[in-house]
DNA sequence: CAACAGTAACTGAGCCGTCAGGTATTTGGC
DNA sequence: GCCAAATACCTGACGGCTCAGTTACTGTTG
């Protein structure tokens, strides 16, 4: 074996490494997600979708934004989109109003209680990511983690369309 | 403001940015791992979970591994792990068996073809991840990644209970 | 301006999970 | 050795998503 060789073999080794962590990263995430969408329903009775959704309609203020937009944001087809902001309106976290603009379209935004609502579930939901880390990482480690994981979300989320 | 609280209010706002930038890694992690989920299933038949049955059961070996087990490895209900099994058997991936040590308990095990499939569709997995990571991360950061990333997910894997 | 492709939202069917509750079997104290 | 509690798995009802198809409206183009 050359020397190029062994550094390329050697490369793909870490390669390799880098691959099985990052896939066991998404595995563990992904179950972390579900626990804690589990937490804050059962603290706040919405499920995690909803709160992200109460998220977004909370930094789009007035009039609104489309149902299609929310889809969009998060990955949802249309229908999911309806039945989730029935849900919603149902509950009386947002309201449906038609859109002036185009008559196909609904515009919807939150109600005075989904703004608190978003507001509780922000703090119920901080407080539970928070107590996950707070005492697993050593506080030297936090600002290059924080850097990292800056850069490897960016780097995922423009991944994302790819595997569509 | 003291020295101290001064120090401690930076610490407590690296904090918060931390917090925040780990949830928005949790949510686009879920996201990826659902687009890399559903990439296997177009082009292997199974869903995500079921690859990580095969994994699972792939380790295991003769004679098998009790449901229970399956639902503790994954998180699912006993109900879950019994329809999962239930689709699995009917696909020809795995066989279900009586326990021989105790008559309530079934041993289910890989079928030759879930052992090939397990092995396609690792490789055909391990190649999405591997496009996902390598042209956006730059190769000299990857080490450190890939360090970063093991000490995470074994702090984050920790505290997985905590929030049952 | 009429035709038509494109887009927004809704809906029925189906899939896959949870939950609650059922049966069969094992186990540990008396 | 017996019985209550624990455990293993299964099942019916239900929730929430996707998929595919529908209706209503818009914008473009000849």
């Amino acid at each position: 074996m050359s020397a190029d060789e062994e550094i390329g073999s050697a490369r793909e080794a870490a390669e390799d490494a880098l691959v099985v962590t990052f896939g066991r990263l998404l595995g563990v995430a992904n179950r972390l997600e579900y626990l804690v969408g589990r937490a804050l329903e059962r603290e706040c009775g919405i499920s995690h979708l909803m709160y992200e959704v109460l998220l977004i309609l909370g930094r789009a203020g007035d009039p609104g934004l489309a149902m299609s937009a929310i889809g969009r944001a998060q990955v949802l087809t249309t229908g999911g989109v309806t039945r989730l902001i029935d849900r919603m309106e149902a509950a009386g976290l947002v309201e449906r109003t038609d859109d002036p603009a185009d008559r196909r379209g609904r515009l919807v935004r939150l109600t005075p209680l989904g703004e608190r609502t978003a507001v509780r579930a922000t703090e119920l939901h901080r407080g539970n990511l928070r107590r996950l880390l707070a005492d697993q990482l050593p506080g030297e480690h936090w600002e290059r983690f924080a850097d990292d994981l800056r850069v490897l979300s960016r780097a995922v989320a423009k991944e994302v369309p790819r595997l569509r």
